[in-house]
DNA sequence: GCAGATTGTTGTGGCGTACAACATAACCGG
DNA sequence: CCGGTTATGTTGTACGCCACAACAATCTGC
């Protein structure tokens, strides 16, 4: 919590602060059951809770105890006062939205693109937009501004290092945001933060140890989270299971390494063998369901083994208790449930008293939108009162 | 530092006496060095040193100011009094060793056996040894101890999960070791350990996102540093990089599974295409240097090649600032520079600003024994003051 | 030997939590 | 409907820990 940092009497108000807060961004919980799990002072919860209250970032419900027997505790939820902008750029729009704590999306806005944007129209047009929501959200207090890239972002600064399919490279997108709306902004990649969401508010929920993985239509990325917290790496740009090696030789993926998870697993490759232009994700599992001829089972038995070996990689380096699989990954698995799982078992250490839950992704199409919020949320956690 | 725990004031105190104490473990500080890297107060770090010194866990030199202006200050070292027992059972020996604060080896000890030990056997072999150690060390306090095994460890109770070369499973090697020594135990991967001990003490000093890996005789294992701490894992064991997949077929590895890191990369096919029998790590690396036959050097290239694959992965997944690299692979890498790094880069996503730093290990042949050495001593570090 | 600089030492004050005693508000059984 | 039981919020006091300021100690450089 202090790092290396020499702790100081008031850096346990901030630590206590933050993890009340971050506690009932997850759920609203009875301040009983906030002392509970902190091991705090009945008064000194109190307390913190007054405080938080007192700055308009969390409310009390005097309902509550259902059943009880004693005094009912009141429920201490998030206020809907705070409220952060999410931002996420693609090749074909812009989506916008403001979250509110607790991961509710408030509003969202998704402005259609002829052309891939430059950085400068994706901040246009990402402002106008925001304004747009922000005047409807009357007597909110807007604390910061997060934006997920379909790219590799640099996550101190939240400079865009490398975003192939939008051909930025070296945006410092999170800057221009930031000054643009005049608030605090990050930036981090797209599935690193639906990752985030996931952990926090889906199929990771509780989970110390977890990798997400997120099949997108230009390419496989994901995010890990070691000892319950999301590993960055050096330059922040960690979880980039998509370029994994699997085999030698095979198609270049869209950085050019060949015989990589990315290259191998594609949702272009399922469409082909489906017939279909196009398919939003339930469509494309009820075809991929639906379709039982060879070419079909055959594209999707390679495509769930080269996942396999690229998971059972993971698996051994990482030793998650959790694996969760979004976007198109999910629905691929559905198709042929059961063999992810057991070509996964036969290339993992073999501890059998100790599998890894494999699961499907749980938050929907607001997942990035989810997770870009986290950013200053995040940033509001490690300071809950400033000034 | 409080985990998801409520903190309170005295806790403050606790962490602020493992700060100076693990800093003093690293490399021995002035009190004024200390006092700047944990931006606490003079008069604060005087009453925790003082606090130490009372305990017997720092000493102070009056020595120190080499030409500097003003008063000098005192420099605090590690004292020699406590002492942990390290342990790594093998194939065909046990090593013990007594180690000091500061990764300090002050005795060593290796029992050579005929055919690989029982637990039991291990167990009473280690503690015999130990117990002749500790005998020659007049005033030292035994804090705990450690095992290094070559196998799968579940870290938090010390449970030996599966050691393939030695036939064990499902071992409470631990607490075996604990109980026959009357102190604390932990136990965890060799690999892991070797991560740890080049982490605190070598190649990989300062650095907070770092992948080690070590080539053993019987496979390939490692530690993964990420955020400045090392990786455990839901069940603590993390960092099988010999499991990593890196192709399709190929030879099955120590676990039956094919294509992977350790099926490829392999001492005993080195010592092979050499036509040698056995070779300490020098005399290995000398051969490979003098040896510039083709099936050698076809052989080095393979190998270098292979894990050139396996490297980028874990590169991509998790954004190390460094991989430090041991046992035989330093020897490996050693025979033909600059081709390991070239291969890395053509896999690794194309940041040229942020080049991985890829280094041979520092520590010798303690490794082992000093990264073992530090799991009581980490247990210490949490909670300096017992009683 | 003196000025300047840096660091150890000591005493006071502020901050944050624990604790205990009391107050409050539900459920429960008659 | 009412007192007993139980669980929780509230309040005032105590304790621990660190920051700060003033003073003491000890080095360098001239």
């Amino acid at each position: 919590m202090f790092g290396d940092q020499g702790g100081r009497n008031d850096l346990v108000r901030r630590h206590n602060l933050a993890l009340v807060l971050r506690r009932v961004h997850v759920a609203p919980a009875t301040r009983s059951e906030l002392t509970r799990v902190s091991g705090l002072n009945r008064s000194t919860i109190g307390a913190l809770v007054a405080e938080l209250a007192d700055r308009g970032l969390v409310v009390e419900d005097e309902a509550a105890g259902a059943g009880q027997v004693g005094r009912p505790s009141p429920l201490v939820r998030p206020s809907d006062a705070p409220i952060a902008v999410a931002v996420n750029p693609e090749l074909d729009a812009v989506t916008v939205a403001t979250v509110r704590l607790g991961g509710r999306v408030l509003a969202k806005e998704r402005v259609p693109l002829d052309a891939p944007p430059t950085p400068e129209e994706a901040v246009t047009v990402a402002v106008a937009a925001a304004r747009r929501l922000l005047a409807r959200s009357g007597g909110a207090r807007l604390v910061g501004a997060g934006v997920a890239v379909p790219g590799v972002v640099r996550r101190v600064d939240g400079l865009v290092r490398l975003a192939p399919h939008l051909g930025w490279r070296d945006v410092p997108i999170a800057a221009m945001v930031g000054e643009a709306l005049g608030v605090q902004a990050g930036a981090a990649n797209d599935a690193g933060l639906g990752a985030q969401a996931e952990w926090v508010f889906g199929a990771g929920r509780g989970v110390e140890d977890l990798v997400y993985v997120h099949g997108g239509a230009s390419g496989v990325g994901g995010g890990i989270v070691s000892g319950g917290a999301l590993v960055g790496g050096a330059t922040g740009h960690a979880g980039e299971l998509g370029h994994v090696g699997i085999r030698r030789g095979g198609r270049a993926d869209t950085i050019g390494v060949r015989g990589t998870l990315e290259s191998e697993v594609r949702r272009s490759a399922l469409l082909e063998v489906l017939g279909l232009e196009r398919a939003d994700p339930d469509e494309l599992e009820s075809a991929l369901i639906a379709d039982r001829s060879r070419p079909v089972r055959d594209e999707v038995r390679r495509q769930i083994d080269a996942l396999a070996v690229a998971l059972a990689s993971v698996i051994n380096l990482l030793n998650p208790s959790r694996i969760v699989l979004g976007g198109f990954l999910s629905a691929l698995t559905a198709a042929t449930p059961g063999r992810l799982a057991d070509v996964v078992a036969t290339r993992a250490l073999p501890l059998p008293d100790e599998p890894v839950d494999i699961r499907r992704a749980e938050l929907g199409s607001d997942l990035l939108l989810i997770g870009a919020a986290e950013l200053p949320f995040t940033r509001l956690f490690a300071d809950p009162l400033p000034a």
